[in-house]
DNA sequence: TGACTAATGCAACTCTGTCGCTATAGGTTC
DNA sequence: GAACCTATAGCGACAGAGTTGCATTAGTCA
């Protein structure tokens, strides 16, 4: 950060902080909050700010996650996210498994895939397993009608 | 929708006109605008219900395009969408294209993934040009610090 | 045609995120 | 360690997307 002719502020130690502690993606909401039990005069404007820094500087990235805010989360090693539409439980998975697709779509389309910064949606194995067996139709092709947010 | 025990008023016919006379994938405001040209009376959130309604009907998706709002069309033929992260274009895929990776995650997670609700993001093919001719890292698995939107 | 009630119109609201301005504090220099 | 420069923080106001409650309107059916 020092490097980039930054600054290392006491709300930029705490974001990151509150990212390294987790293993969840976390909202902006979740982290403000997170990062004012330490530092309750930090403003949720500088939190979103310091995550603009973060991820300008390649330290942090965001994920859309259908319905519901934006998700930060360290950027570690690469991975791809498959989102619940019915609990919202976001899953990683290695890019490995978006490659195939990445390939074809550059290949047919000319598309430059990311795969960690959209997600796939879908049903995680509890609730496909809770609508199979509230009969519901269930699969990758039928994505009628989805079910209703928790 | 009759059927349902639903009506079928003005602001539906409109909402699914609006969705019919296009290709495109609309915003909720958008489609608000074109069915205001018709009838003015009908509001904004006349306009979100009808696309419950209509959702909940089966006969509209929606999908979720990273940034920006969410966009809706007809559920005509399934398919999945590409989403450029620059530009905003919406490009359809066939779901065949996700179907390795929609096999895969169900096997190795039992994740029911449904490819029409979110979409993948990426560059498109002229953005991608553009960022590769700007010397800027474009590419499958490199998706660190994303390019702003335009 | 009239009654029933689903759907509408309106306005106020929530939630997420951004922007502009001034004060503050981190980094650097001396 | 003090002074200075300026990147950040804090604050508040704002914008856009979407939701909700309630009184009113207008499809549907008998």
């Amino acid at each position: 950060m020092r490097e980039r002719g930054g600054r290392v502020t006491t709300a930029l130690r705490g974001v990151v902080q509150v990212l390294a502690d987790t293993e969840e993606h976390l909202t902006a909401a979740a982290i403000a909050d997170a990062v004012q039990d330490a530092h309750p005069a930090i403003h949720v404007s500088t939190i979103y700010r310091a995550l603009d820094r973060l991820a300008e500087a390649g330290m942090v990235t965001h994920l859309h996650v259908g319905h519901g805010p934006t998700v930060y989360h360290l950027h570690g090693d690469h991975h791809g996210h498959l989102v619940c539409s019915r609990c919202g439980a976001v899953r990683d998975v290695p890019t490995a498994v978006m490659q195939p697709v990445a390939r074809q779509v550059a290949r047919d389309y000319g598309f430059a895939v990311e795969p960690s910064h959209l997600a796939l949606g879908g049903l995680c194995s509890d609730c496909a397993a809770a609508a199979v067996s509230a009969g519901e139709p269930v699969g990758g092709s039928a994505a009628g009608a989805e079910a209703p947010d928790p």
